[in-house]
DNA sequence: TGACGATTTGACGAACTCATCATATCAATA
DNA sequence: TATTGATATGATGAGTTCGTCAAATCGTCA
């Protein structure tokens, strides 16, 4: 595992990290875990609504990205982000998510005064999808 | 589009971001837009030694996802990031992953010291894969 | 207008992820 | 030791992504 990712590039480690963050049930465990110390399975469980196997099968794939922790203490398990920059990479998310739905706003209000057939020039999202 | 992520919780919609990034071709794409203005397809192509069809399915899933803009100039068109925030998530993910590879270095190196059997303890990427 | 360079889109099989239910495992206690 | 609460794992079908090749589109120029 740390052996075979030793001889990775960085691009994929990065993508790999990323694809661990790519599921929204994981944010929310993950947000959880930026607002306290740590967070036992339970409180998850209540937090959020969800059936124990379904949390349990979100939270090994962060094990497996080795973006958690998990401590045993008794028959409850607590999980903690592994760094403290885990925080801060969902901070920056939100920053760029900002920005994205400031200007999707924007695009939003100016279709709205806009006549139907509008500028033929492909920048942004009118030339996504 | 736009419509549709208005009614979408944060959680959702930050896991969609990271779900653009989570491809190492797609990380590179980034990476070579965090560090220029913009960037030509044909020097995306030179830099990367890709394919260019496949290149420009992982542009379209960069616009689709909104995080690039893309402007065409005659017969050659140029990307860029869609926020000054962008750099910055690469940036944090940087931050997260120099402690992620540092434990697991550290792992490394215990795991050469240490008997063949070690502790029971739960916690860190032992418990994972 | 056709040719050409640059780029995008379409299509499809393989691989991976997700959702969900059943089962197993771990720890505590009577 | 069996039971119970807490949590993890296994299995499987559906959905999504990925890799790759073929074809289409866009802009320029002779």
């Amino acid at each position: 595992m740390a052996l075979a990712e030793a001889d990775q590039p960085l691009y994929e480690i990065k993508a790999n990290l990323f694809k661990g963050l790519a599921h929204p049930v994981r944010i929310r465990i993950l947000e959880l875990l930026s607002a306290a110390p740590e967070v036992s399975v339970a409180e998850m469980l209540t937090d959020m609504g969800l059936e124990a196997s379904h949390l349990s099968q979100h939270l090994s794939v962060l094990r497996r990205h080795r973006l958690v922790t998990s401590e045993r203490r008794g028959s409850h398990v607590y999980y903690r982000w592994v760094s403290v920059h885990g925080a801060e990479l969902l901070a920056a998310a939100r920053l760029l998510l900002g920005d994205l739905l400031q200007s999707s706003a924007e695009q939003l209000q100016q279709a709205a005064t806009l006549p139907p057939m509008g500028t033929s020039d492909v920048s942004t999202v009118a030339g996504g999808r």
